[in-house]
DNA sequence: GGAAAGTGTTGATCGGGATCAATGAAGCCG
DNA sequence: CGGCTTCATTGATCCCGATCAACACTTTCC
């Protein structure tokens, strides 16, 4: 169970790939050695489950390697993805006795898990990290709001859209080695998980990313890999300037006319609005 | 602007509605004394924008009373309202330096006011006050994944019912007074806002709730109140066994075995299934 | 090797709900 | 009081995207 148990508890965390990230980051020489002794790297491969819908989850932890997806099912077997864990994120929820979502993974992955309780008695005994903590969720929470919006009131072409600038921009954040720029994406999961994570089916996701592929906006290497060859057009699909031309978030500033515009536009609201794709 | 700056600051929490909720029920003496010199009250009339979308918001605090929305509008006027805020809890966001959504007031409403930044140094130098406000972030993290699941792949009667009941749900809590059982719910917010909140149409809306009192499940006694005639009913319509009759939200368990089928049922997710009313 | 299962694509059809439109009721104000 | 605006409701119509179905391709496992 303790994989690795054997290995030095002081140099585990030093060759850790995402050390200068997550949680791991704010912790320094003496909470990193406590760090170390409560943490165990464990494996999965895709399609395996890491912590059941409403199973007394005794871990935590964050992403080393592969993609996470957290999913919940409903009673008739509907699902949805709620959020997907990239490298560096951390799984799990402290303090509260379950999760109220599985977490699985979605690719073969790799994990620096902790122990619940020991992990919260560490964030008690440091307000430090515990802070950083709060940092990241209150991201977390902003990320989940945007996603309200996408879930709420755009298409399906906007939301497959935001969905590939997005991977871009987590996968860029994630790859630490040079690659960088290039208008390359490679989406980790399947059409499957899309679909889920979207709130669509796999057929609309299929016709959608083709229906882009013909218009010139991205170009098809494979199933998982794309060219993007317009990305001015592709964040105008988006339907969000604020996901700029790298994929970074920027800060919802400038078109301050909207706000104040707001109530009077407030009579148009609610539908979706297709925003065609020039021929 | 800083109404009421005149009164004894010992003893303006000692008069207010939510002195054991929210993170004033974590201040003790001292720290509710610091919270009483930078706390300022004020009031908004319905409509009223309290931060802008994209605004500097130098403000946090609590709803004292009445209904907060958070609103976020997208570049052509589609609007997504991602949270509603009952009094007792906090709005605004903190080590942010500006909000991502609007905060309007929906109804008329009672604002405690901090200085974002004086209330920030607080969190800063009190860790148990921080700790709290990570567990209520926490939690809304958890409300705002569950109105993904919702947005994503629940129907139209399934969002207003599980709205219907959450509304419920939220007063309840709130209901201090001895206001508590019976089969009433008075919806504090139009049908506008309704909409924009449960990603749909007034007219969607409309009809649905028609809809439901036309099969008994409610009846409409306005079109802000109504009487629950069916709990049971209006449960199944939400399609969430979770919301258990009283509105509680109950843990997710019991129907272990679907979370274990997972894999097989993902065959048949996805989609909008429609729970029918029986006539 | 071949059967079986999973994944991605494409076509045909259908329906939930958005959109457009019109009416009544209720508050606001000069 | 009579315009004026906002809100809730109801009817008619349309369309995006879900659903059903079929097929190629790949991977897994006897």
């Amino acid at each position: 169970m303790r994989a690795g148990s054997h290995v030095n508890p002081t140099q585990k965390c030093d060759l850790c790939p995402i050390q200068h990230r997550s949680v791991c980051a704010a912790a320094d020489g003496r909470i990193r050695t406590d760090l170390n002794r409560i943490s165990h790297r464990r494996t999965f491969a895709a399609g395996e489950t890491i912590v059941g819908e409403a199973e007394e989850a005794g871990i935590v932890g964050n992403v080393v390697r592969g993609v996470l997806r957290m999913v919940r099912t409903m009673a008739d077997g509907r699902q949805q993805i709620v959020g997907l864990l990239f490298p560096s994120d951390m799984f799990g929820r402290v303090f509260a006795s379950h999760s109220r979502y599985a977490i699985e993974a979605a690719t073969d992955v790799e994990l620096c898990c902790f122990d619940r309780a020991a992990f919260e008695a560490l964030l008690v005994a440091n307000p430090d990290v515990e802070h950083e903590v709060l940092l990241s969720t209150l991201d977390e929470l902003d990320a989940a709001r945007d996603w309200m919006v996408l879930l709420g009131c755009q298409t399906v072409l906007e939301r497959v859209a935001a969905f590939l600038i997005i991977v871009r921009h987590r996968m860029m954040k994630t790859a630490s080695d040079g690659w960088m720029p290039g208008p390359h994406i490679s989406v980790p999961i399947g059409r499957r998980d899309m679909a889920t994570y979207l709130g669509t089916t796999v057929e609309s996701i299929s016709r959608t990313i083709r229906a882009m592929a013909r218009r010139g906006v991205i170009r098809i290497i494979d199933a998982q890999n794309f060219e993007v060859v317009r990305w001015d057009r592709l964040v105008a699909l988006s339907g969000r300037e604020e996901l700029d031309f790298d994929g970074r978030i920027a800060g919802p500033q400038g078109h301050r006319h909207l706000a104040d515009a707001g109530s009077a536009m407030r009579q148009t609201v609610a539908g979706r609005r297709v925003v065609e794709m020039e021929e």
